[in-house]
DNA sequence: TAACACCTGTTC
DNA sequence: GAACAGGTGTTA
C-alpha cells in the first residue's frame, strides 16, 4: 500500500478536505488539524504503521486495522471516512467498513518507539526472538512490540516455511531455529509485497487492485488439505491459539 | 492469560 | 441466527 501511495501522492499539496459527518471515534482527530496547503513530503511504513510526513513536520499516522484502505477517488462511497484533495485534482480517500483503523496526528518516531523492529530491516535478527517467555512462538510473532509487521496469516505462513510448530514455547527455540524463522519471515514478506499483498477477501491496493499472494498460502485456510512438504498423507491442521485460527502441519513443523 | 469489546460483512 | 474474519486495546 505504501508503494502505491508514494507513486500517487508523494510531493502533492493538500488543497481540500472532506469528512464523514459520523466519523468513527478512532478517526476523530483528523478534523483537529487544518492540513490545507501542506505538502505530503514522504510516506513511511514501520510494521503495520503508515505515516504521511507533512511539510510542517507533523505526521499523519495510519493503522488500517482489519479493513482500512486508501483509495484514489473522491469521497462519497459507503464507508468512506475522510478524504484529501491533492493539487486540486487527485483525491486520497480513507475507507474502512469495519472501522477498526486508527488515524492520528503525531510523531512517527515516537509511535515507532512502542514497536519492535520492522520485520524487513536488518534490525530484525534472531536475537530479537531470543526472549524468555513461554508464550507460543506464534503469539510472539504477532506481538508488535517484539517485531512489527505480521499478523495472523503471515505468522502461520512463516512458521510453516521455517518448519516450526506455532505452539512451541518461544524460549525453547535454539539459535538455528530463530535464524531460520527470521529468514523465512523476510523472504515471505518480500514475496508477498512483490505479489501486491494478499486479497483474501477485502484487501485492495491504492488503485483498487487485488494482491495475489493468497494463492501462495501453504497453511492459512487450508485445513484438511495436503501438506506441501509431507504430501497427501498429512493434512494441514487447524487449532486455536489465543483465540486466533492457527494452521500448521503436524508432520513437518516441530 | 483469557475474555471481551470495538465494527460490518459474509458464510453456514 | 450464529459463527467467523486479516487487529488491537482494555478488563478481569
Amino acid at each position: 500500500m505504501r508503494r502505491g501511495l508514494v507513486r500517487a501522492v508523494r510531493g502533492k499539496t493538500i488543497t481540500g478536505v472532506a469528512f464523514s459527518p459520523v466519523l468513527p471515534r478512532q478517526l476523530s482527530c483528523v478534523i483537529d488539524v487544518n492540513v490545507t496547503d501542506r505538502k505530503i513530503l514522504e510516506i513511511h511504513r514501520h510494521g503495520k504503521l503508515l505515516s504521511f510526513r507533512l511539510s510542517d513536520g507533523v505526521d499523519l499516522l495510519a493503522h488500517l486495522g482489519m479493513s482500512g484502505r486508501f483509495v484514489l477517488r473522491p469521497f462519497g462511497q459507503r464507508h468512506d471516512h475522510f478524504s484529501w484533495e491533492l493539487n486540486g485534482a487527485t483525491h486520497l480517500t480513507y475507507n474502512d467498513f469495519r472501522r477498526f483503523g486508527r488515524l492520528e496526528f503525531g510523531s512517527s518516531e515516537r509511535a515507532r518507539n512502542g514497536l519492535g523492529p520492522d520485520a524487513l530491516t536488518t534490525d530484525f535478527r534472531g536475537s530479537v526472538l531470543a526472549i524468555r517467555t513461554r508464550r507460543p512462538i506464534k503469539i510472539v510473532l504477532m506481538d508488535q512490540t517484539i517485531v512489527a509487521g505480521r499478523g495472523n496469516i503471515y505468522a502461520c505462513e512463516a512458521l510453516f516455511r521455517a518448519r516450526i510448530d506455532p505452539r512451541r514455547a518461544a524460549n525453547t527455540l535454539n539459535p538455528d531455529e530463530r535464524t531460520r524463522l527470521v529468514r523465512a519471515i523476510k523472504e515471505m514478506l518480500s514475496q508477498a509485497i512483490e505479489h501486491g499483498g494478499s486479497t483474501l477477501r477485502d484487501y485492495r491496493g491504492t488503485e483498487g487492485q487485488a494482491g495475489d499472494f493468497d494463492a501462495e498460502f501453504l497453511t492459512y485456510g487450508r485445513a484438511g488439505q495436503p501438506c506441501h512438504r509431507c504430501g497427501p498423507t498429512l493434512a494441514i491442521t487447524k487449532v486455536t491459539l489465543d483465540g486466533r485460527a492457527t494452521y500448521f502441519c503436524q508432520g513437518c513443523q516441530f
